[in-house]
DNA sequence: ACAAAAGTGTTGAGAGTACACCCATGC
DNA sequence: GCATGGGTGTACTCTCAACACTTTTGT
């Protein structure tokens, strides 16, 4: 770290990956562009990091803005630093992914935005910039984190049942996953806490459960067998 | 990613974490600064990030500059953004671990710098900025990559016995392990080949293994029984 | 012959996987 | 009473963990 001279900075602006499971798929936020360049094309949602704020900050500021949503799973993913990955200047990125129960969200376009959309995985428009590679990156973690952690649990709300966690195991996976085994995988974790019993449905009635409080972030799970 | 106008920017440099095997000990390679703030203090390697260099080829230039070394195992590890992280000016680092076998290395101290030295994890300095924050994470990062990955091997010279395997497992993980399982494990990943006998011992000579080219980042091994 | 480290195999416990039927409710 | 998803147990396989003695070399 050499002394302070005025050499040329680049920016430095953070990007959300924000992944939500609706209508049973995964999706993505995106925003359409308000700006050139690669105006009117979607991207991701982000936005210049400001001189006082943190990076994590930052990209809480930019996910409100986008979606109103507070208090959500948020965590560092990579930074991406390819001199030419902005075509007008230098940009660095410095990239986070969010995971949320979609009831939580409202989405509102800001200013720099004309659209906001929830897109399914496997039907990405076109991306600006290098977001293609930021969102495969994304996915690969998002796979990962739900395979060693309770993350899955943050795109759940308050109550849930058991087929409601099986449920976005197998979207998240594209696998059909042994009900039996499943059951008894989530339970041996030993992180849920029973509730009373859903009444307005239609046919025998699921048990509801909770997360616990204050479970360790990575758990070594989650190795499923197939359908 | 609104329209460009000309706010004020941070500065961005990378830090590095090299680690080595040195004397039967993991350490770490610090340099002791040259320049305020915190000058004389000892601190991670690292630099500001040029303009038309990513920030992979940034930090091997440092990596190169303060070591000589070249080809050696680099990997992103997280992005340090608080504002208050610098007292003069608003700096994001990205940090980057490397590892490395010793005898790749020549320290030579850099401009900026007026020593460079390996110290023992167990003894460490006072470290300048939020580097003690920096040298914890990497050292997670360093046990898990170890546990999952076969990261290990750059560690060591091409040839190497299987106690020399074992030898590093055991100063990373602070434990020893079963020699026999530990064997039965390595092997059964199936990523050595078997090298000639080495000659130059004054007892049973060891055989000798090199790692096969092209092996996938992540095995998913490598959990070891204590001693 | 002795010192030093290398090399090697078996057993038991626990986790993972495959697999199919009855249950509780609303209509 | 029927349609809908909910809920549950067992047997087999395979991986992990614990554990000790013989071998090869140099001196």
């Amino acid at each position: 770290m050499p002394e302070k001279k005025e050499y040329p900075k680049p920016a430095v602006t953070v990007d959300i990956v924000i992944f939500s499971i609706i209508d049973k798929k995964l999706k993505v936020l995106l925003v359409r562009r308000g700006l050139e360049p690669f105006k009117n094309m979607w991207a991701l949602p982000g936005g210049f990091v400001k001189m006082e704020e943190s990076l994590e900050e930052a990209a809480k500021r930019e996910l409100h803005e986008e979606t109103g949503a507070q208090d959500i799973y948020l965590e560092q993913l990579y930074t991406f630093g390819q001199p030419d990955r902005d075509p007008r200047d230098r940009v660095i990125t410095v990239t986070y992914m969010a995971l949320t129960n979609s009831d939580k969200i409202k989405l509102h376009a800001d200013t720099d935005v004309s659209e906001v959309k929830w897109f399914s995985i496997d039907e990405i428009p076109k991306l600006a910039f290098d977001h293609p590679k930021i969102l495969e990156y994304a996915l690969k973690r998002l796979r990962w984190k739900f395979e060693y952690t309770s993350v899955a649990f943050s795109m759940l709300s308050e109550k849930f049942t058991m087929s409601d966690i099986q449920s976005i195991y197998e979207i998240v996976f594209h696998k059909k996953f042994d009900k039996r085994n499943f059951n008894k995988k989530i339970r041996s974790l030993n992180i849920l806490n029973k509730e009373s019993i859903k009444k307005d449905v239609s046919y025998r009635p699921p048990k509801l459960y909770s997360l616990k409080k204050n479970i360790p972030e990575v758990i070594e799970i989650i190795k499923l067998s197939n359908s």
